[in-house]
DNA sequence: TAGCACAATGTAATCGTTTGCGCAAGTGGT
DNA sequence: ACCACTTGCGCAAACGATTACATTGTGCTA
């Protein structure tokens, strides 16, 4: 209540609104001690602006705004990390929203964004963006996917791995150690990351000769629960699998935890590899075998191009960053 | 650059801008037809209200920001996960600001928030906030603290466990399989968590008559790193613990990792008791003893009590709400 | 001594919404 | 025919900052 203003600063020294904008924020054409009598009273009575008038006047709120299916999950987390650490080096401010891997909530998470006027933002999709991103493009907006690219849009931004490539370098890594019976859980192969999984997983194979086993190959759901009965459902096969690749870590621990339910041994029983399987904790049992992403390059990156953007470095050309994902070793496989 | 403005949207029509927003906010006193025809030329033109004007104008954001130490503990997303849900039924926005233990970016981020006009904030402090939160109450802007109670403040509001008590509970339960050498590594003790947790288990250790040694209790940092450097030095000890007790998640998993670095067997060897460390993968092993806080429930406690200050339904007074903690078994004692 | 450059400051419009107050027209009861 | 309401709408002032465009005063030059 009673929040100082700019007007009130004016009131007391017996200047005006201009001068008191000007000499806080040291844009020029001020007398140094007028400058420092303002400067000294917005201390003493604890003045602070009101971003939202400085952003309404600016049309500019130093904001970028990233949606994520879970925030829970240490791969997104990382990505924030890494987002947050270029947002604040560079004076943004960085807001996280949680889409719960509902594409109704991430639809909502980016209209608050663009009602907010947001200067940018980060999505990694789980699919319900179309109409919203709409709005992005209008009021142009810059918008960087990860990890996932849209089901829709033309022409986008995009920092992620090549998701095709690395599927069919795990597989490749599979094969070597002398599995053929190999099968996987892929992610809603409607999100491009978890089809362009399964592509690289299948073309593998191919290449190798190796046949696909249509019982093995699973679609699910990107959570542990999804993992557990899906795999649950491979395991009560006739013909079981020799190895499994599972596409997310989520998908990967409740799949393992089928397999031990079932009094299976890994690898001997199962083996298992995984994507984005990395441990935190280094006390996970057995330790994945796990193609990861580098979660935190992904937020850096992609934060810096929305900046790059804004700032007017970047041509306004569709732009694809592809990292390289890094291997965990382990004894799954 | 071309964004629709309800001003636009009046000229249009020919009516003015009163009509306007009264129609699209349903504030009454508007013929349905009229009524309609704004709507639906907003729909067509792609309305959406900027957010700033009209928080400005309101004096109110319906935002609420929460800054946590680290994003990518599951502890603090789960409780991000919590505040999410209320704000969400609420028709809030949860600004999710990470402070890396760091009192300064904690600082900074209650700065930003304030600045941003927050509605309310939660904060998990790690110890800077001071001078900030000052800004708050002059504001009249609720805070509420989780997971610490701030070193300074004289009354403010809390939604936590009862760390006192939570403390000496597992220490009795540790006492009660029998071990009676028994040692602790803390957090740190500036911070109210780690203190109340170390003063429950030197009280708990004194009731049940046992001595405490001082070279089995070590102060540390919440880190993995921590953990490990902190479990070398007492494994290395000419007279080792029987049991000990980890204050933090983190410090559990780098203790373990020293132990069995040494070769050490859990809990022949060294049993171990921690907090929060639960596990969401149900693959670490050991699977740890460990009496975690219900952090869902925490966020949206904390959540729900901004909320209702600011909807006048709770008194000005201050308020603690301490949650029951619950065990979760393992082989770890 | 007029003219000029430049420093220091002020006036007022602007960003996009909301809303108190006022006004006109319509409705219905007596 | 009059009064009391209600309905539908508009004017213009906020909210708190920034800034283009004056305006004033000062010293210096020609």
């Amino acid at each position: 209540m009673g929040n100082v203003r700019q007007k009130d600063i004016a009131e007391r020294l017996g200047v005006s609104m201009t001068t008191v904008s000007r000499a806080l924020n040291g844009s020029g054409r001020v007398k140094k001690e007028t400058c420092q009598r303002v400067m000294q009273l917005a201390q003493e009575s604890h003045y602070m602006v009101n971003s939202l008038a400085r952003s309404l006047r600016l049309s500019d709120t130093r904001t970028i705004g990233i949606v994520v299916p879970d925030i829970s999950n240490s791969f997104f987390a990382n990505i924030i990390k890494g987002a947050q650490g270029i947002c604040h080096d560079r004076g943004y401010m960085l807001m996280v929203c949680n889409s719960d891997e509902n594409p109704l909530y991430e639809e909502g998470a980016l209209m608050a964004l663009l009602e907010k006027q947001a200067s940018g933002v980060i999505i990694a999709s789980v699919g319900g963006s179309r109409e919203t991103v709409n709005g992005y493009r209008r009021a142009n907006i810059p918008v960087v996917y990860i990890d996932n690219v849209p089901s829709d849009a033309a022409d986008y931004d995009l920092v992620s791995i090549d998701n095709y490539k690395a599927a069919y370098a795990l597989t490749q890594i599979v094969v070597k150690r002398g599995y053929r019976k190999i099968g996987m859980i892929t992610g809603p192969r409607k999100q491009s990351s978890a089809r362009m999984r399964y592509e690289g997983f299948i073309n593998a194979l191919s290449d190798a000769e190796i046949p696909n086993n249509a019982d093995w190959i699973r679609e699910g759901e990107f959570t542990l629960e999804s993992g557990y009965a899906e795999m649950m459902g491979v395991l009560s096969l006739e013909r079981r699998p020799a190895a499994m690749i599972l596409s997310n870590n989520k998908l990967a621990y409740g799949a393992i935890r089928a397999i031990y339910e079932q009094g299976l041994k890994i690898p001997e029983d199962v083996a298992i590899a995984s994507f984005d399987a990395i441990d935190g904790t280094g006390l996970v049992r057995p330790q994945i075998v796990s193609l990861n992403q580098p979660a935190e390059e992904i937020g850096r990156r992609a934060c810096q191009m929305i900046i790059d953007k804004l700032t007017g470095e970047s041509s306004g050309q569709e732009r694809h960053v592809f990292l390289e994902p890094f291997l965990s070793e382990g004894d799954s496989l």
